[in-house]
RNA sequence: GGUGAGAUGGGUGAGUGGCUGAAACCACCAGUUUGCUAAACUGACGUACGGGAUUACCGUACCGGGGGUUCGAAUCCCCCUCUCACCGCCA
């Protein structure tokens, strides 16, 4: 959520930024900052009233004692249409608020400067790339054909047990997913994050926290019966950890790392994009996630960008880092990159990681905040990162490191994998 | 699943109708004392919103959440949620 004061005083500087999202923001902007100047003015006049209550009804006692009967009725009396008028200011305030509230979350986060202008994907700016795309003979095969002729991936038998998007990792292929997941969250705690094991289901106030509900209800997994929610990513449980903290000023940095099977309905995505590994219903990531000072929060997304990219790089994957167009990038975001992977046999990108910070806006829904020098009380930033998602990243390992009927583990993993190769 | 107890500020915990935004203690913070540490003493010590000469100040709301009774509710009533304990079951 963007705070009321910056609409407030800066109207049209948020218009103007949305616009970099693609989004027009006048109409909404003006109806909220007239609901904000209606929404001080009723509580001016409701507190004034509930004031005057207050300091009558306090008389009532005493007058009594006294016996002093007829003033104190005349007290009450006046009290009772005092209250008359003040529940009335109280239901046109809630009436006033509630629509204010329910206008303020449809405004996306700014984008930052760096954002560059753009509608969709192919507005994404390449920052940087990285390894080399292998060449692969004319025989190569992708990953699902892969999986299946070694025997270490069975999408079919996953349909059996749950259904599509649900593949089971077999032998070599479980130990690969074991491995990838060590080795991230060594890599991560080495690098100071400390490594959480969070509930996989949260409750409602979590996915409001963190801005998947109420907006993208039908992508997570709801159980009904106790009202919680499979998720999406560990920045859902994780980031919640801090959700109603006030932070002290030497708090920080605050640096995070979780693995967690990630649940997503992925409603309405079907055909061959999905194919595989592509687009799974579960899968596993080790999710890295940061709360700052906002003076401190560029030079630690620049931190998690060198650090994922490190990642990356040790795995010998062909890579490329995006800066996210404002049309392409999500509702919370100010600024994203995405982090992709050649796989070489289906010749695409695979998006593997998207490291995000949001600034202020989820700290505001959050209600996440930190005492500064001076002791005030202000909203702290948040950032969030893959690092990484396992299902593509084992598609483009199996499809680039195919090679003599044998499929070749990168050196860094093979400490973790116990094995060099795949046959 | 059964039975019972409970939910008060960062923590422990007092408080059964007005003098309680809330005792006391602990923790935290600032200061004094001190060779250092510790201890002792003094002071400050919730959040949000609003008003305002916009760091002093004032008002309102908040004692799990919602509703009700009352001139007045942390305190009484109703509903909901959650937590704990014991029993049963169980990785």
């Amino acid at each position: 959520m963007l705070t009321l004061k910056l609409l407030r005083e800066n109207p049209e500087f948020v218009i103007k930024k949305l616009a970099v999202k693609n989004f027009d923001a006048a109409a909404i902007v003006e109806k909220i900052n007239a609901l904000d100047q209606s929404r001080r003015s009723l509580q001016a006049e409701l507190d004034s009233c509930l004031a005057e209550q207050k300091k009558k009804a306090a008389l009532i006692g005493g007058l009594m004692k006294e016996g002093r009967k007829e003033e104190a009725e005349a007290i009450k009396a006046e009290v009772a249409s005092l209250k008359a008028k003040s529940s009335e200011l109280d239901r046109k305030s809630q009436e006033n608020n509630s629509e204010l509230e329910s206008l303020l979350v449809l405004l996306p986060n700014i984008p930052c400067d760096q954002v560059p202008e753009g509608k969709g994907a192919e507005d994404n700016v390449v920052v940087k790339m990285g390894n080399e795309i292998p060449e692969l003979g004319p025989d190569a095969l992708p990953h699902w054909e892969l999986a299946k002729k070694f025997d270490i991936i069975d999408f079919d038998l996953g349909v059996k047990l749950t259904g599509a998007g649900f593949p089971v990792y077999k032998g070599k292929g479980a130990r690969l997913q074991r491995a990838l997941i060590n080795y991230f969250l060594d890599i991560n705690t080495k690098a100071g994050y400390l490594e959480v094991e969070p509930p996989v289901m949260v409750n409602e106030a979590s996915g409001f926290g963190t801005g998947q509900l109420p907006d993208k209800e039908g992508q997570m997994y709801h159980a009904n019966l106790d009202n919680f929610y499979l998720v999406p990513t560990a920045e859902v449980p994780v980031t919640n950890i801090y959700r109603d903290v006030i932070l002290g000023n030497n708090d920080f940095p605050v640096k995070m790392t979780a693995y967690t099977p990630c649940f997503r309905r992925e409603a309405g995505s079907y055909g061959k994009d999905v194919r595989g590994l592509n687009r799974l219903h579960q899968f596993d990531k080790v999710e890295i996630v940061r709360i700052e000072k906002p003076e401190d929060s560029y030079a630690a997304l620049d931190d998690m960008i060198a650090h994922v990219e490190a990642i990356v790089k040790s795995l010998g994957l062909p890579y490329r880092i995006l800066r996210l167009c404002g049309g392409d990038m999500s509702f919370t975001s100010a600024i994203t990159y995405d982090f992709e992977v050649y796989s070489a046999a289906q010749g695409r990108w695979l998006e593997i990681s998207s490291v995000s910070n949001f600034e202020s806006y989820q700290a505001n829904r959050l209600k996440l905040r930190y005492k500064d020098a001076d002791g005030k009380t202000q909203l702290a930033h948040t950032l969030n990162g893959s690092s990484l998602a396992l299902p593509r990243v084992v598609a483009a390992l199996l499809e680039n490191n195919q090679k003599d009927g044998r499929i070749w583990i990168p050196e860094a993993l093979r400490p973790y994998t116990g094995f060099d190769y795949i046959d």
